[in-house]
RNA sequence: GGCGCAGUAGUUCAGCUGGUUAGAAUGCCAGCCUGUCACGCUGGAGGUCGAGGGUUCGAGCCCCUUCUGCGUCGCCA
């Protein structure tokens, strides 16, 4: 049975009521919480998004509201009319526990199920039954706030970039599939079957054509769309803060972007951003921490100690050394004291990321290690000074190709930090890296590719090593990085049609089939292009940090799981054989659907 | 595609070396209860131990296959 709202306003939202409120009649709507009914006398505990007020059924209010109030049960919707009171026991925890309404009118305006799962302030409850009834589980307190700080975050954002001049552009949701990066999510053409259109892996194209037309500041809250594998701060589909800017320098997108970070972070967690944020370029950042976004709240470098290791017989880190790669070592601060199996765990660490494994010392009085046979005492002495060690210390040690140790000791690193507790979950920590190299070389495809994007500027400084040595070449891309994590990256694009012509033909396009991808932008190009540049933030990552989540998921209203479906709508879904027809589209391979019936 | 973790009442979990009728808490239902707020008290219902196969006199537990979710490597210009 449902009663209708005719004839009734809502006065106010639950949690906005005060001691200063006493006396006032109010009608208020929203979910029963709770009901403890004590006989004669009832209590319901009322929830909306502001939170909850206590609302009092006494044994001398009317019998129709005294029935009513017996049926209330858990998360029926309830219009409940009646007269703020001062409560004669208080409850401190709550943020309306001075106060209470004593009804005079009672509404059961919806029913509801018993839920799977309580709607209460933690996550109680397994991710695949709160994603399967995520309206239920975004009724929760702690899900509310995050969307609501995720709103906070883009209002913030969108004002400041208002105020900077910039203005917000709608670029296309169908747009053309590009053959570089990430795959794409494609949509057939019903007009023109066997074509495709792609969603936007990023507006990169259209923002940068709008500075060619002369709107000089873009800005956009963006959806994207990658057709990759998920992660716990990766979804298919996620949101970006994008942004373009005309006649500027790295150094101009750097400043507006960190004037942002700081009034975003200002506005919402009422946080002081120091600025400038520092810059490390990406050699430095890689040689340091092993990684392209370093996390900055704890120290803990890696050390090039090849030379050391070169005077050692030691085949391990001789054949690292011959085949052009390096020896490097992290200084595990107090790590001595870590037992044999909780090293060995850190070597399973390296092995994730390709190493062969890990060499370690404690150069204490009576050293141990894995490899002390193969040192002297006056080479683990010299290991000693080189680590700034003492005996207390676990020095790590991977030899291999750079890329490797550098992947391997830097994952090292975050491990041996989160192990020794070394990280303030409160702080944050920025930094750039800048002066990404321009290409990497792709085994798989055989040829380099853009680290970044296609359109990426190279350094004026590297311009000639383009064709002679394509590797060396940096670009005048940059990162924004927080706490280890990629917030945000960009870069000064090509402005001059010759030069990304060059760019492509390093990548592999010919004349023809670059035309062919990139035609319209190449044409554009003919028409007076300014210099532009710009950065998207990761707008969920963001939210993410802010909230301390553990996952993106807790910070997207519905999203997706690792597979890239929606256990709500079990989207995707097969469809009617019709729209095949209408696309013209025949599948070839399907998955078996679950046998419900198992033949004997 | 690889590696690792998890799956037992509605929910969160326990379940010993393979051994009687699979437990607890909470939720749910009914009754009682006038100041609760994790209300209390009494009683009750509730299970394909993710699914399939195997070993065994006997499987929640051991083995194989598979499904689902999570983390991660690859991948993510």
């Amino acid at each position: 049975m449902s009663e209708s709202i005719y004839g009734l306003k809502r006065t106010c939202m639950c949690a906005e009521l005060t001691t200063e409120d006493v006396g006032k009649e109010v009608t208020l709507m929203g979910w029963c919480h709770k009901c403890r009914d004590l006989g004669g006398l009832t209590f319901i505990t009322l929830r909306d998004r502001t939170g909850e007020i206590q609302l009092v059924v006494d044994p001398d209010s009317e019998e129709v509201i005294r029935n009513k109030a017996s049926q209330v049960r858990s998360e029926y919707v309830l219009a409940a009319t009646g007269k703020v009171q001062l409560r004669s026991a208080p409850n401190e925890k709550m943020k309306t526990g001075l106060i209470e309404v004593a009804l005079t009118d009672l509404r059961i305006i919806s029913e509801a199920q018993t839920t799977p799962f309580y709607i209460e302030e933690d996550d109680n409850a397994n991710e695949s039954l709160r994603l399967k009834y995520r309206y239920l589980d975004l009724r929760r307190p702690n899900m509310q706030r995050n969307l609501m700080m995720r709103h906070k975050i883009a209002k913030s954002a969108r004002d400041y970039f208002d105020e900077q001049g910039f203005i917000e552009v709608e670029t296309p949701m169908l747009g053309k599939s590009t053959p570089e990066g990430a795959r794409d999510y494609l949509v057939p053409s019903r007009v023109k079957n066997g074509s495709f259109f792609a969603l936007p892996q990023s507006p990169q194209l259209y923002k940068q054509l709008l500075m060619l037309a002369g709107y000089d500041r873009y800005m956009q809250i963006a959806k994207c769309f990658r057709d990759e594998d998920l992660r716990a701060d990766r979804q298919p589909e996620f949101t970006q803060i994008d942004l373009e800017m005309s006649f500027v320098d790295p150094d101009d997108v750097m400043k507006v972007t960190e004037g942002a970070l700081a009034r975003i972070f200002k506005d919402v967690l009422d946080y002081e951003v120091e600025l400038p944020i520092r810059r490390i370029t990406w050699q430095d950042a890689m040689d340091n921490y092993g990684s392209d976004k370093p996390d900055l709240r704890f120290d803990m470098k890696l050390k090039d100690v090849s030379d050391i290791a070169s005077k050692m017989d030691f085949v391990v880190f001789k054949s690292a050394l011959e085949n052009g790669g390096s020896v490097r070592a992290i200084n595990v601060k107090g790590g001595a004291k870590f037992s044999r199996k909780e090293i060995d765990s850190l070597g399973e660490v390296c092995k994730t990321y390709k190493a062969k494994g890990m060499a370690w010392i404690v150069p204490s009085q009576e050293p141990r290690g894995s490899f002390l046979k193969f040192l002297t005492p006056e080479l683990i002495e010299e290991f000693k000074t080189a680590m700034d060690a003492t005996e207390e210390d676990l020095i790590c040690f991977v030899a291999d190709t750079n890329k490797v140790v550098y992947a391997a000791l830097g994952a090292l690193r975050c491990e041996a930090a989160k192990r020794l507790g070394l990280i303030d979950e409160n702080d944050f920590k920025f930094c750039w890296v800048t002066e990404f190299p321009m290409f990497e070389y792709s085994e798989e495809e055989g040829r380099y590719m853009a680290m970044h994007h296609p359109f990426t500027c190279p350094m004026d400084e590297d311009l000639d090593m383009l064709e002679s040595d394509q590797g060396k070449v940096r670009s005048k891309a940059y990162d924004i990085v927080l706490n280890g994590c990629e917030l945000g990256g960009g870069s000064i694009r090509i402005h001059d049609r010759s030069l990304q012509m060059r760019i492509f033909k390093l990548l592999g396009f010919t004349e023809a089939s670059a035309q062919e991808q990139f035609g319209f932008l190449l044409d554009a190009f003919k028409f007076g292009v300014p210099p532009h540049g710009g950065l998207a933030f990761g707008l969920d990552r963001m939210v993410m940090l802010m909230l301390n989540c553990a996952s993106i998921r807790e910070v997207i209203a519905f999203p997706k799981v690792q597979n890239s479906s929606d256990l709500m709508t079990e989207a995707p879904a097969p469809v009617d054989p019709k729209q095949l027809e209408e696309l013209g589209i025949e599948v070839s391979k399907t998955e078996e659907p679950d046998d419900d019936f198992i033949a004997d």
